[in-house]
DNA sequence: GACTATAGGTGTACGCCGTACACTTGTCAA
DNA sequence: TTGACAAGTGTACGGCGTACACCTATAGTC
């Protein structure tokens, strides 16, 4: 059921996979929805959790740079399968795939040696960059921005990496200063 | 009647400033409100631009860095104050106080020596990041990771110019090597 | 002063939405 | 055979955006 939302939702817009359309979907009535999930919100909050469960977490052992960037990178590519996501992913209540997530970040750059004030921080640039460029890839396409750039060679992946690697490359030399 | 939009959002959410709502609070029947505004989509652009007309320009004469950097943070500021535009800046078409802030931005960056494509870049990353810790901002307070923290001395202003003197670093690092 | 165009407000109605509540049905354990 | 329980159904309510036809007061022209 929560695949056959995401599934709508990523063919349609999320304001397609309503209630009573993902009901019509499954060949049902739309109050059977809610033998499965207490409301919509819980719904979305299944959807939400699909999609962090798609993001690759970070491994504990690897080394936390080129970890990291995997891990922004495929975020970045999971929200763009998504997109209805991007605005959910934070404002969501946290489900396992979220939790699980997190405490691999979190994990992964307490073992590269970042305290645990700066891991925070660490942590909290580097989602604010990815959620807030996703936000703009899914509109980029009007801004007149874009207009002049496609013909040069403009890419959006390669936007989004130089970007991150000048948020990474800041977090290194943090790391390496002890930069408080 | 924007104005009025924008304090009931402000108020009460976004979902609380609908057409039959606000029609209520101005005293009128909701179908007037169609008189002065094509539709709910439009009313939303228009509030969204009024949030952008509270965000500090920088002005062109102005040292590059200082002049981003409060430009950031006052839009930081405009977001905390309507949070319900967090989602709706990047997607709603651009209107007149958007545009002008655009240029104002491109035109300093550019000004202070950055090529069109590093300005590009510049831009995109810091409103990225803007947008981003915004939307974060929203929700920290239920994240475990803030439960821990308030007592710590933590503050939003403080975590944001974290990251954003990181990223601020990066760009002044970019510009001086004139790396591409 | 009479006439009319127009900006702004009104009332009704339609089809969506989420969901409360009471009901049926199919399955399986005791 | 019985009874509990998971899953599906049907009806209904209040809220939403908005199409369409109507009214009214003001302002400009002759």
């Amino acid at each position: 059921m929560l695949r056959a939302a995401v599934a709508l939702a990523d063919a349609d817009g999320l304001e397609a996979s309503s209630m009573r359309r993902l009901a019509q979907e499954l060949g049902v009535v739309p109050m059977a929805l809610y033998k499965h999930v207490a409301n919509r919100n819980e719904l979305l909050d299944g959807m939400v959790d699909i999609v962090f469960g798609e993001i690759e977490s970070p491994p504990l052992a690897d080394d936390w740079r080129s970890a990291m960037r995997r891990r922004a990178i495929s975020a970045r590519e999971a929200l763009k399968r998504h997109s209805w996501a991007i605005g959910l992913m934070e404002t969501r209540t946290p489900g396992p795939a979220n939790l699980r997530h997190r405490n691999a970040v979190m994990g992964c750059l307490r073992e590269a040696g970042f305290s645990f004030q700066t891991a925070i921080h660490a942590y909290s640039v580097q989602d604010a960059y990815i959620y807030g460029f996703a936000q703009q890839e899914r509109t980029r396409y009007l801004a007149e921005i874009a207009l002049k750039l496609p013909e040069s060679g403009y890419d959006n992946a390669v936007e989004f990496a130089w970007g991150l690697d000048l948020i990474l490359d800041g977090l290194d030399r943090c790391l390496r200063t002890a930069r408080p």
